[in-house]
Formats: structure tokens, C-alpha cells, sequence
DNA sequence: GGGAAGTATCTCGACATCAAGACATATCAC
DNA sequence: GTGATATGTCTTGATGTCGAGATACTTCCC
């Protein structure tokens, strides 16, 4: 079977055979897989009326377990945008009525951002949804494969760490 | 090795024991990672004093080899971006001296986006420093397993199709 | 306690991208 | 040939993101 990649790889492969093209192999998959991905995601949330930024904000709050609230700060970071950025989209996802600001009680300068019981059932089922979709990208992939596959990919990010400390 | 995604499985378990997280564990690492490659690609680039953008660009015309010209059509579809963009990422490149347009001999309507020899050598340069950067990433991986990593991956990707007619 | 430094959040201006439409030229059917 | 449709590129307006700065509160140290 033949990719995308492949036609890259002989393409340079013939302007610059002096050069070692390993690396393009598997580093080019990620980032077209990646951008496949993106698409893919979009399609399902689309059919749940959420958008990707939306989901990864309503995401972090769901894993973050009841009462469902991490301060803006901390969802910056989980999410890895900007804090004027994260303004923004807190603004809007308050606007739709998925989540909602408190003070915090803690830190008068701070805020907490809590999922609404909205929120947490779109999130819910945006989730279903991704995983559906995502499973069916690995349908032809059989299980071992599937397990090489994570591992392989764990050794080549976690030397990168954990964003989160 | 414990990295990122294994925190992010271990929370949606968590709050989601339910539900298969199998694809997870691949399309996360493989999002992230892509992530990340973005932030090395750009540090490998502007020690050139080109962005990502402009590599994109200029990779595709040294891809196609002598005399180095593509429509911006075909340049369009080779980097995924709309026709808006690309007319700006031109203008871009040809104030910067990197790429100069032409028309097109062959059709009115048309143009030429050709590589200017400092377009070249500029490109050359920042994908020799590219591909030493990603070397590097792979270092800890032995070569059978980089060469199985990419095997896994084109058979992820190669259902997607080539975006090249 | 009081002042300095640190932290958390928001505001504002710049910019790259997208989507839709405008315009020019090519191609096809008759 | 002539008209209708398709194609290729550029223009325009809206939007989301970033980066830097502003503001408010907290924490640390003397």
C-alpha cells in the first residue's frame, strides 16, 4: 500500500539523494495524519453542534472530575493557547451557556471556569462521537499492530514531558 | 517511559471507565507529537531566517525539480492552504526575493511561481537543518523499529488517498 | 505590618488565514 | 464561430489567535 508520503519521499529522493530521508518517513505520516485527524474530529463534533476549540476546552473540565472546574490558567495550559486566547473562548463558551465563571474562593484574584450540566452533555456525547470515528480509522489495524503502534509513538513523545506541572 | 497520554488515558478512565480508549491512545500521541514537531521545525527554520510557511512554499517548488516553477493552483493543493493565502504567501516570498512570478506560456489566465536562486539555496539549507533536527528526535530509536513506526503509520494514512490529482 | 516581587486574568492591536465573490481567459457543445 | 460553462487567480471582509501590556491581588522577606 501505497501514501501520500511516499510520492514526498521519492520526490525528494531525486533532487537530494545525497540526503538521508528516514526521518521524513515517519515524521511527515505524523503530521498528515495529524491533519487528517482535524478534519476527522471536526466532522464529528459538526454533527454535534461543537467545534474542536470548543471541545478542548469542555474536554479538560470533563477529565478534571466533579465539580467539573479548573481555573483559567490551568486550562491555558492543558490546551496550549495563549491567555488572551483562552479569554476569548471562555467568553463564548459562556455565551452558549456550556460553561460558566465563578471566584474563586481561594484566590480573589483568580476565577474558576465550571462546566454547566449543558456543557457536560455535549461534551459527553462530542467524546462518543470522536471515539466512534477514531475507531474506525483503526478498523483494518489488527490489535498487536494497534499496541506497537501506541508504544512506538509513546517512546518518541515522552522525552518531550508532560506540560502540565 | 510514562509520557503525556498516558495522564490524559488515565483521567478519562477515570471519568469515562465505560467507554474503549484504545484510539486514544494513538491519535492522541499522534496529534501531540505533530504539535511538538511544529515547535522543532519552527526553531530548526528561523536559525535559517525562514518560517514554516515560507519552507512549505519554497519545498514544494525544489520538489519539483529544474526550473523549479509550479502554478499557484498546484501550489495550493501541494500545501492544503486556500487560493486567498497563497496569493499572500507569494506576494510574501516575492518582496522577500525567494520566488518571482511569471506568466504562464501556456494559459492567460495563468501565472508561474518560479524559484529565485536565493530561493533555493534558502530551502536547501533550512531542510538540511530540518532533517538534522528530526534525526535527532530519533536518535533512541533503533532502525527496525523507526522502519516499523513507518510502516504502521503509511497503513494509517494511505486510506486518506494522495490530495494530488 | 509594609513594600517588593510574583501570579492570575483580561484588554488591545497586529496579522495570517479562510470563505465568498470578482474578473479574466479557456474550453466545450452545438 | 458563438454562447455557456469551467478554470485560474486575485480581492475583500470577517474571524481567531498571538504577544505585549495593564490591572488586581497575593506572597515573600525584612
Amino acid at each position: 500500500m501505497r501514501d501520500e508520503v511516499d510520492d514526498l519521499v521519492e520526490a525528494w529522493g531525486r533532487e537530494r539523494g545525497d540526503l538521508d530521508l528516514a526521518p521524513v518517513e515517519v515524521f511527515s505520516r505524523i503530521s498528515r495524519l495529524a491533519r487528517h485527524l482535524d478534519l476527522a474530529r471536526r466532522d464529528a463534533f459538526t454533527a454535534h453542534g461543537i467545534e474542536s476549540w470548543e471541545f478542548d476546552v469542555l474536554a479538560a473540565l470533563r477529565r478534571a472530575g466533579a465539580p467539573y472546574e479548573l481555573s483559567p490558567g490551568r486550562l491555558l495550559r492543558e490546551t496550549l493557547v495563549t491567555s488572551g486566547t483562552m479569554t476569548n473562548r471562555v467568553d463564548r463558551l459562556t455565551a452558549r451557556g456550556l460553561v460558566e465563571r465563578l471566584p474563586d474562593p481561594r484566590d480573589r484574584r483568580g476565577v474558576l471556569v465550571r462546566l454547566t450540566l449543558e456543557g457536560k452533555a455535549a461534551v459527553d456525547g462530542a467524546f462518543e462521537a470522536l471515539l466512534a470515528a477514531e475507531a474506525d480509522l483503526l478498523a483494518d489495524l489488527p490489535d498487536r499492530d494497534r499496541t506497537k503502534l501506541a508504544a512506538l509513538l509513546r517512546s518518541l513523545l515522552a522525552p518531550f514531558g508532560s506540560p502540565t506541572p
